[in-house]
DNA sequence: GACTGTAGTTCGTAGTGCAAACTATCGTCA
DNA sequence: TGACGATAGTTTGCACTACGAACTACAGTC
């Protein structure tokens, strides 16, 4: 009978969390994982390889998740002038300003999701909540400009 | 310049147990959906329209998730004697097993995520985090056991 | 100049999730 | 009773996610 409920109640927030990305991801006409490419992107833009570390994923991933963004028109591929197999992933005027938008949407809605807590609930939520954010066995491999 | 540093790091919290969703359920072979369905129904069976509701999802989009639960084993249709158009999902010996494996697995690797804490802070936590996944908002269509 | 390593891509497969159209059954009301 | 609208699930076609294995092309080294 360990203690669960903590474990537990992060669990389920998690899950709404992710839903409210998915909302707002459909409000730009984009799927969860194209718009979180885009605000990784908004720390810099990095190679295929890089960035599927950052997300976590086969590099044979990132190659149709990079081709269907820039069908989308909102990163292109850029051929690395030094080292001609590599190519590096950027924003387009549209993706950037999308990366945006979604950003302060989906920090707004999980603000609203919070709602009223006492101002030091809120510090202590925080200060444990980017401690774990930021353990090292996490940050890794773990996007700079996440969300 | 709103106060943006707590959902920022909620955002990153959902990817973090969203990882640990996915490798758990890849420990058992399954899909973190089809482990998610499991979970759910260790709060009791439901029909397919009914748990379509609680996980979010089209009821055209359950038939396939239970369709290939099936196929592994964790869970059975059966008929509804008195509407004979419904069906209950009902977790097999084998799902309400992996249902409780993949259960304890995720709250304890969350909570060692959470590491040391202060109990005070702990409770605390606890009861801002629970009265934020109950808000009225929210509970509506989730679920009961979620995990 | 051959060799090894690295960056990305391609291909085949399995799964997710939606919307629209469909089947079968239920409950009601005339 | 019999027509009718509502409800439970399924089917189909589509776009997307993600993986691993095999592949191409270039880089750096010995």
């Amino acid at each position: 009978m360990e203690d669960t409920k903590l474990a537990t109640a992060l669990v389920r927030l998690a899950h709404l969390v992710t839903r409210v990305y998915a909302e707002v991801s459909k409000e730009f006409e984009l799927t969860p994982q194209q718009i979180q490419l885009l605000c990784m992107l908004l720390g810099g833009s990095t190679g295929m390889t890089e960035m599927s570390r950052a997300l976590g994923l086969e590099k044979s991933s990132m190659t149709g998740l990079v081709d269907r963004a820039e069908r989308r028109g909102v990163v292109v591929r850029v051929r690395d002038q030094r080292d001609r197999r590599a190519c590096g992933i950027e924003l387009t005027e549209q993706g950037r300003e999308i990366a945006h938008d979604a950003h302060r949407k989906v920090t707004a809605r999980v603000e609203g999701l919070i709602g009223e807590i006492d101002p030091g609930d809120r510090e202590r939520l925080e200060s444990v909540l980017v401690g774990i954010v930021r353990a090292p066995h996490v940050g890794r491999d773990l996007p700079q400009v996440a969300l």
